[in-house]
DNA sequence: ATGCGTGTTGACTA
DNA sequence: ATAGTCAACACGCA
C-alpha cells in the first residue's frame, strides 16, 4: 500500500474510521512492529479520543487526547481495517475497539510495518532524520537540496532522509514522465530536467492520490500501468526494460529516458 | 501438490 | 558510496 499517496489515503480512511471516538481496549497480533511495550500503547491510548492526523511521507500520525502521537509506518503490506466483524483481521498488528463494538486495526502480513508512540510529529520527523514532506518542498528547497547531491537521480528521489514520501513505484513514473533515466548523475541534470522532476512529483504524486481517493486505476499512458519487462511504452511502443537499483526493480524506457 | 521467484519497505554490512 | 543481504508473507507460475 505504501507510498506518499496510499498514506494519504490512509489519512482519509482514519479520519473516517478512526478519530472522535473513544479507544475502549486495544488489542495486539505480531510483536515486531511494535515499537513500544503493549503496556504502554494501552497506558497512553486506552479510554482516549484521537482527534487529528497528520501525514509526512510514508508516515501517518494521529494525536490522542493524551497528548500523544501513534504512528504508523506501513512498510510494504500495510493497511488500514474498520470492521464491526467479531473476528479481527488477519495479521492485525495493534486493534482499537470502540464502545460500539466496532473496531480500528493496522494490519501488516509481512510485518515490516512499525508502531511507535511519539510526542510530536516535528520530534519524530526530527529523530528520524526525514526530509520533508515530498508535496510540501518548494521548488527553491529542490533546486537546493538537489545541487549537494551528486548520486544517480533515483537513488536520491528515494532517500527518505532527502525527501519523505517518494518510493520505487513513483520514482519510476516521475522519471518516466519526466524523460529521465534512473541512473543519470544528479550532477549531471540540467536545470530544465530539475525542474521538470520537481513540477512531476508534485503532479505524479496529487494525481495518484486523486486516482486512489476515485477507486481508479492509473491512466494507461503511465508507466506505472506497464511495470513489466517488455510491454510497450506508452510513448514511443519501444520495449519496457528492467533493471536493479538498490535492489529494487526499475522499469524504464530507453527511448524515452536518456541518461 | 511443491518449490521458486517476485515485491509497494528500510536497516545494515562491506 | 553503492551493492548486496535480510526480514516475513502472499501470490503466480513452472
Amino acid at each position: 500500500m505504501p507510498e506518499l499517496p496510499e498514506i494519504a489515503h490512509a489519512k482519509k480512511f482514519a479520519d473516517k474510521a478512526l478519530l472522535n471516538k473513544k479507544v475502549r481496549k486495544i488489542s495486539f497480533g505480531a510483536a515486531k512492529p511494535l515499537q513500544a511495550a503493549q503496556k504502554k500503547f494501552k497506558e497512553i491510548f486506552e479510554d482516549q479520543t484521537f482527534t487529528e492526523t497528520q501525514q509526512l511521507g510514508k508516515y501517518l500520525f494521529a494525536k490522542s487526547d493524551s497528548n500523544k502521537w501513534l504512528v504508523l509506518h506501513f512498510g510494504m503490506s500495510g493497511k488500514l481495517d474498520f470492521s464491526a466483524q467479531p473476528k479481527l483481521p488477519k495479521h492485525a498488528i495493534i486493534t482499537f475497539h470502540f464502545k460500539d463494538d466496532t473496531h480500528f486495526s493496522f494490519v501488516c502480513p509481512r510485518k515490516f510495518g512499525k508502531v511507535w508512540i511519539a510526542d510530536s510529529v516535528e520530534k519524530f520527523q526530527k529523530e528520524h532524520e526525514l526530509g520533508p514532506d515530498a508535496l510540501s518542498i518548494s521548488k527553491k528547497e529542490f533546486l537546493d537540496l538537489m545541487e549537494k547531491q551528486s548520486a544517480g537521480v533515483k537513488s536520491v528521489l528515494m532517500d527518505q532522509h532527502k525527501i519523505a514520501g517518494i518510493g520505487n513505484v513513483y520514482t519510476d513514473e516521475i522519471l518516466f514522465q519526466s524523460h529521465i533515466h534512473p541512473k543519470k548523475k544528479v550532477s549531471n541534470l540540467s536545470k530544465t530536467e530539475l525542474n521538470s522532476i520537481h513540477r512531476n512529483i508534485t503532479k505524479v504524486l496529487k494525481k495518484a492520490t486523486q486516482l486512489i481517493d476515485e477507486g481508479e486505476k492509473s491512466p494507461d499512458n503511465w508507466l506505472k500501468s506497464h511495470r513489466d519487462e517488455g510491454d510497450a511504452c506508452p510513448n514511443c511502443k519501444g520495449k519496457i526494460k528492467m533493471i536493479k537499483i538498490g535492489g529494487r526493480s526499475t522499469y524504464f524506457c530507453e527511448g524515452c529516458q536518456k541518461l
